[in-house]
DNA sequence: GTCTATAACGAGATAGAC
DNA sequence: GTCTATCTCGTTATAGAC
């Protein structure tokens, strides 16, 4: 090891804390009701500074949707490697959208495929490849609980992998108005139970 | 009948067509993504005429979503009055949604609810009653199915119609990135399999 | 009911000093 | 890496003529 160390660990350095600050607005409000100001007066940096770091609007928001993406790729693979069933994994899945909402926000990806056509060509790539990534790994789960036995379905796995995505994110935008997790969870509850619970007492 | 007969009888009057160019262009683009000059040229009037009609953005708002969720109302009653099963119902309201994806939108409140913190207290409660007529209207049916013995579901009426209202919208959001209505149904039929299918063959 | 003109503001973005 | 200063543009909104 040199004695040229490297910067001082402070706890976050100033583009962290640009996505960190950006990332929840957007969440909360949009895109497009989101500016520079914003995140510049709850810094207390200028905007001139935050241009510094990203240039472009559109910059910043591509490197917003990347974090993002990759922060969930790692949930995810944490959830894989806990070695868990089928269910649990879904379960866990549906947690994470919970805590999102806990905190009055959607996820950043269904934020912006409201406002997709208004997004540049990068921005619109990124959230489709974000949603085909969640479907590909929610899919891969489901397919397992079928072969544990855990998890029924009677479509395509890639079908209902989106059927509980939609019916989660769709849960998430239509319980932001009320602020209420309860909400979210009970319809959460409804649509797992056509997976764990297909048969309905008669 | 006097002679002071009523105004001529033009295709669409001025505020009418206001409404449907702003009811597109938001179902589309989002409220805050569209301005009275979007409306202004598409209309070749100027924006100081939208002000006239209505002189504040927000009660352009509110009347958008008045509009829209009396023809919603209208719609569902007409499904109502055809003295239908609660199967044919359910399938009425999902042909709704998917006529408009088929034109790339969204549904108005669904957009609106995503930027719901940024609308004004008018507009937001004006959001939430839409969504209230549509969950209940839903309710009555799925009863009216479970009665009839052509729906199944385990939980309450109304998280299942909060399931199924969620799924929809939530799969209309998915669904934009991609301008594939053949996915939105996918997701649909997977759904109501959950309502009419609900034991799956082993 | 629509126009021209304009006010007032906020947004994204850049130049150049420190 | 952050600042001050500034530019340019788009947006909401109003005043007053026609």
């Amino acid at each position: 090891m040199s004695t040229t160390s490297q910067p001082a660990p402070s706890v976050h350095r100033t583009p962290t804390r640009i996505l960190d600050a950006a990332e929840r607005i957007v969440q909360t409000r949009g895109f497009n009701a989101f500016s520079y100001g914003d995140v510049a007066a709850e810094l207390s940096i200028t905007t001139a500074a935050l241009h510094y770091h990203y240039p472009r609007k559109t910059e910043l928001g591509t490197a917003l949707i990347a974090r993002y993406s990759s922060r969930l790729a790692s949930r995810l693979e944490a959830l894989d490697e806990a070695g868990a069933s089928a269910r649990s994994k879904v379960d866990g899945y549906v947690e994470i959208q919970a805590e999102a909402l806990a905190q009055g926000k959607l996820c950043l990806c269904s934020m912006l495929a409201a406002e997709y056509l208004t997004l540049s060509a990068d921005m619109q790539a990124a959230v489709r490849d974000f949603f085909e990534q969640s479907e590909a790994w929610l899919t891969r789960v489901l397919e397992q609980g079928k072969a544990e036995g855990t998890i029924e379905f009677a479509g395509g796995g890639d079908d209902t992998a989106r059927m509980i995505i939609s019916g989660l994110q769709g849960a998430m935008l239509l319980c932001l108005p009320y602020g209420d997790v309860g909400r979210f969870m009970a319809v959460a509850q409804a649509l797992l139970r056509c997976l764990y619970q297909p048969a309905v007492p008669s």
